[in-house]
RNA sequence: GCCCGGAUGGCGGAAUUGGCAGACGCGACGGACUCAAAAUCCGUUGCCCGCAAGGGUGUGUGGGUUCAAGUCCCACUCCGGGCACCA
């Protein structure tokens, strides 16, 4: 039910929903014919009025890229834009000359869905999403630069995301100096011989093809057949990052297969180590570093290299954390998906020894399927038993280790022993080589195997008296008797050969003298393992960016030069990516496809006009988004990404307490849900852009803030459904719907919970002021809150007082006197003016407003006593509330008399002199207990203090005959007295 | 399972380095204005006992450090988030 005011009877003045938006929609218009938000560049098409803007500093305020979403915002929308456009608007008036503006990232998937459906281009649902949004945030009264707000489908924009993805097919990555480098200067080193290909052959000897072939494999874009996330609802492969713990599509949650697949792939790997070590530099939560960092999943450890028997030239690479229990290897385990395995696989079952003894393959080795069938049977039937668990079963099932041994032995490179070598499903493909050296006494994984397929446990490493305690056996207990694996440090043991010993060395020291002796040996080293994958890149789709990328008959990808740039996308009427088959084996088939005069294509690349095939995926919407905040810096500018110097000015880093800046935007704010995605993806390019010049910063967003969720009401049925939340109604504590019970579910407001409501109904209720001001004094912007519609009433009146106190409601004339205000009001407003200026400083917007809030309600005090508000107070009132409620601020600020907008008006400063009390009241307490009140100098030294005390008839009562043991004076706090 | 957050009145939330718990707002209650209602204005409002003065108690639970703990330490419960057979 909204709160209808009855404006007829209310007097013509008073601050109501209609006075507010007739006050909006004057300073919006205001704001847009005064250009009042254009930021200045220091140089090209944007710089009129930077003379302007000289000895102000830069800041840079940026929001995440918005999606323009079909169902138009909901107030959970704004909260982080509004917190920004407050933040920009109080830097503005301290001085600087600040960047805040607003694009759209409109390639995706809800439009092209949407297109699917109803065969309507993707661009006109897009465009008229825009436009919705754009009219949305305009009566929000945002002050974005409006020529700063380019969307991702402009030809404009993707010319220079297909730029980009050049830049980064033509690099690669130079371990030795640890940056990307243009690939000319690989050609070059490979031309002057400086470098040979893997096998040792020289340049000079290698065909066009094969230098082709050569080169593209160390560029930082390219193609790679592996196994991907193929999502056949979505007709498109994903990214890692895209697919949720339990294997479904994150947008969707749709089921995901794991299907070799030849797709784009971007080097994001390279970057590892740089990606960790440079969020030191940067003012993120460190819940967010560490989800970066987890992602990243850095482990330190040695690779080792195991011969594989009777196979001469083959080895399985493994990498350890743990290479000091080397020794105690007793067996070995490929991913089933493994290259290795069909080659090392016999034609029938090994013996082997136990101990002395020589034994047939024992029957457990054999797998799980009946032991009559050869080792490649087996093999092949354990890998389709491993591949048709879904990932839902791998999360309920209770782990139970599986494995089938392959017939195919390793030699242990310490101590020469034969170790079998298994396939097994706790071995992944997508982790570190896909193979492991199995130490099953000092690894629970591989001790359940051990002990599930009948294989040696030997330990290598003595655990702590306490560990053997606790599992009731002694040092002299065999390992294959202990309960679990010890996996803990301890002193080696069982670790010798005649070259290297580990014996009686604790664990750190081991892994560095098997780590020299490994390299020593040739037969591994210490090495560094991420958990990150390469970026998958291509998709399946229509809208999005087309690759600046064709084919010629060899099949290997050619880059088009920048001056083919951009490449359009065609026109089509049937958006829908189809499969090539109806099988589980379905490869997509790209909607590009259909676009038959754009795919084959007669070009002049350099050698005569050929025909060439044009790449028929497109980008993911990431690369649009991955860019942006610096094209907003030059919007316009047709020969460059951005112009080095406007790039410079705004992005270079300014950091309080001169730690080392990161540079880029200096206040970035979004949702924890780009935690990893879109900030990993973001700082990968940058990084390459930074290494190849075009950027000036290594990192692209210096601060980044994490606004909550506005959470709302959500009512469920006795089905389990959502009900609309209108249509529910409270009786008692309990809730109806049409009469029928229903259970309160909150939740992140949105449409599946049924319980949006809209920004155009609080405009039309209240006012967009109150609706910013309400979303700010909720409670920190960082943490999640519950949206409350009668809560708004609070800061709707509270406009509605100050207005009231600062002009009359019948004239609209400004009731105002310039003696002085009384002493407790002044220095009221001057302790105020610190503290909001403090908290809008550190985007504490909710106790800012509070503090308006007291001021205000003193001043309504002074009004009713005076009949006009002072405007020693009045004046720096409004230009406090400017920040967070705009257009009633910029009124009153014309009401009291000023010609111009208040936008670059200065923010108040205190006197200090006015913040500091001459008398102050302080606790006393007995025993920790405040039982009393006084009112001392507020300089008073410890002795004063407790002489006043003592002198108080109350606690010189209490204090009567009782013996005071110690007093605490903290002086300007308080007094505690402890009696016995 | 591992790693991060968090828990304060009926509700949203405030509380520098340990120093008066509950700022500010909502709601509720009482009053003024009104024929009446809404709006507006004023007052009260953590809980318990008490007519009152006043006293007791109180920041998820249990313990500890301290003259003093929402804040620090230990153990736990619940809620939210991330990761998860990562070698």
């Amino acid at each position: 039910m909204s709160e209808t005011i009855r404006t007829d009877e209310a007097p013509r003045f008073r601050y109501s929903a209609r006075l507010a938006n007739e006050i909006e929609a004057k300073w919006q218009g205001y704001w847009e014919e005064h250009r009042t938000f254009w930021a200045p560049n220091p140089s090209g098409p944007l710089s009129d009025g930077f003379e302007q803007m000289a000895g102000r500093s830069k800041l840079y305020v940026l929001d995440m890229f918005p999606y323009p979403s079909g169902a138009g915002l909901h107030v959970g929308h704004p909260l982080g834009y509004i917190g920004t456009d407050v933040f920009a608007r109080f830097q503005r008036m301290n001085g600087h000359n600040v960047l805040h503006a607003m694009g759209y990232d409109a390639f995706g998937l809800p439009a092209e869905q949407y297109a699917v459906q109803t065969g309507q281009h993707p661009r006109v649902a897009t465009e008229t999403n825009i436009e919705n949004m754009r009219r949305q945030l305009r009566a929000l009264g945002l002050g974005h630069d409006p020529r700063r707000g380019p969307a991702t489908t402009d030809v404009d924009y993707y010319r220079w995301t297909q730029w980009i993805f050049l830049q980064i097919f033509n690099a690669w990555y130079d371990d030795a100096a640890d940056t990307a480098r243009p690939i000319a200067e690989l050609v070059r080193q490979f031309e002057a011989g400086e470098r040979a290909a893997d096998d040792e052959r020289p340049w000079a000897e290698l065909s066009p093809i094969d230098r082709r072939r050569l080169i593209d494999a160390y560029r930082l874009a390219y193609l790679d057949e592996a196994p991907v996330n193929w999502c056949p609802a979505l007709g498109t492969v994903l990214a890692n990052e895209e697919v949720t713990p339990d294997g479904r599509s994150e947008r969707g949650n749709h089921p995901v297969f794991k299907r070799p697949m030849k797709q784009w792939t971007l080097r994001i790997t390279a970057y590892a180590e740089r990606l960790l070590a440079d969020l030191d530099l940067l003012d993120w939560t460190d819940s967010i570093k560490l989800m970066q960092r987890n992602w990243i999943g850095r482990s330190v450890g040695a690779s080792a290299v195991f011969p594989v028997e009777g196979h001469e030239g083959v080895e399985i690479e493994v990498f350890t954390t743990r290479p000091d229990t080397l020794f105690g290897a007793t067996y070995m385990v490929l991913a089933p998906e493994h290259e290795l395995v069909d080659e090392i696989v016999p034609v029938g079952w090994p013996g082997t020894t136990r101990g002395d003894e020589w034994i047939e393959t024992p029957a457990a080795w054999r797998g799980i399927f009946g032991v009559d069938r050869t080792p490649a049977e087996a093999v092949t039937a354990y890998r389709e038993f491993a591949a048709g668990k879904t990932d839902l079963e791998r999360q309920t099932e209770t782990r139970e280790k599986t494995g089938v041994f392959t017939g195919a032995f390793a030699t242990n490179p310490t101590n020469g022993e034969s170790i079998p070598i298994f396939i097994a499903d706790y071995v992944l493909i997508g982790y570190g080589t896909g193979a492991i050296m199995a130490v099953p006494a000092h690894d629970q994984r591989d001790f359940e195997f051990a002990r599930e397929v009948e294989l040696p446990i030997v330990g290598v490493v003595r655990p702590p008296d306490a560990w053997l305690e606790a599992h009731g056996v002694t040092a002299d207990t065999p390992a294959d008797e202990w309960p679990e694996a010890y996996t803990g440090d301890g002193i080696g043991m069982n670790s010798a050969n005649d070259d290297v010993s580990l014996n009686g060395l604790e664990t750190a020291e081991a892994k560095r003298v098997i780590g020299e002796w490994l390299e020593r040996t040739g037969t591994g080293a210490p090495t560094v393992t991420y958990r990150l994958r390469d970026w998958l890149f291509s998709r399946q789709r229509y809208w999005g960016e087309p690759f600046p990328i064709v084919y010629d008959e060899s099949d290997l990808p050619i880059a088009l030069p920048e001056s083919m740039l951009p490449v359009e996308l065609p026109e089509l009427t049937d958006f829908e990516p189809r499969i090539v088959d109806d099988d589980e084996q379905s490869l997509p088939l790209p909607p590009l496809a259909r676009a038959h005069d754009w795919v084959n294509v007669e070009l002049d690349l350099g050698d005569g006009v050929k025909s060439y095939r044009r790449e028929l995926n497109t980008m993911p919407q990431w690369a649009g988004s991955c860019w942006y905040y610096l094209r907003y810096l030059d919007p316009t500018n047709d020969h460059e990404l951005v112009g080095s110097e406007v790039e410079r000015y705004w992005t270079h880093g300014v950091r309080a307490g001169g730690a080392p800046a990161a540079g880029g935007v200096d206040l970035y704010v979004g949702g924890v849900e780009h935690a990893v995605l879109h900030l990993l993806y973001a700082r990968f390019w940058h990084k390459v852009l930074f290494d190849l010049g075009h950027v000036s910063t290594p990192e692209p967003f210096q601060r980044l803030y994490n606004q909550g969720y506005i959470q709302a009401p959500a009512f469920v049925d006795e089905r389990g459904f959502y009900v609309e939340v209108i249509d529910v109604e409270e009786r008692d504590g309990d809730y109806f719907a049409d009469g029928r019970p229903v259970t309160r579910k909150d939740g992140k407001m949105g449409k599946s919970l049924k319980n949006v409501v809209t920004p155009d109904d609080i405009y039309r209720d209240y006012g967009a002021d109150t609706l910013r001001l309400y979303e700010m004094f909720m409670g920190p912007l960082d943490a999640s809150r519950p949206w409350s519609t009668t809560d708004i009433i609070g800061v709707h009146r509270f406009l509605q007082r100050l207005w009231r106190n600062l002009v009359d409601e019948e004239t609209g004339v400004a009731r105002i006197f310039t003696d002085p205000p009384d002493e407790q009001t002044r220095r009221l407003l001057h302790r105020t003016i610190a503290a909001v200026r403090d908290d809008m400083a550190s985007l504490g917007f909710n106790t800012a407003i509070a503090r308006l809030f007291e001021l205000n309600n003193r001043l309504t005090l002074v009004v009713a006593e005076e009949g006009a508000a002072p405007s020693e107070v009045a004046t720096p009132l409004v230009l406090m509330l400017a920040p967070l409620a705009p257009h009633t601020a910029e009124e009153l600020w014309s009401r009291l008399g000023h010609e111009y907008s208040l936008a670059y008006e200065p923010f108040p400063v205190a006197d200090p002199a006015l913040l500091v009390d001459e008398e102050i009241e302080i606790p006393v307490q007995i025993n920790g207990k405040v039982r009393a009140r006084i009112r001392v100098p507020a300089d008073a030294d410890a002795a004063t203090l407790e002489s006043i005390a003592r002198a108080d008839a109350k606690i010189a009562a209490l204090l009567d005959g009782a013996s005071v043991r110690k007093v605490v004076v903290v002086p300007g706090r308080m007094i505690n007295f402890v009696t016995d």
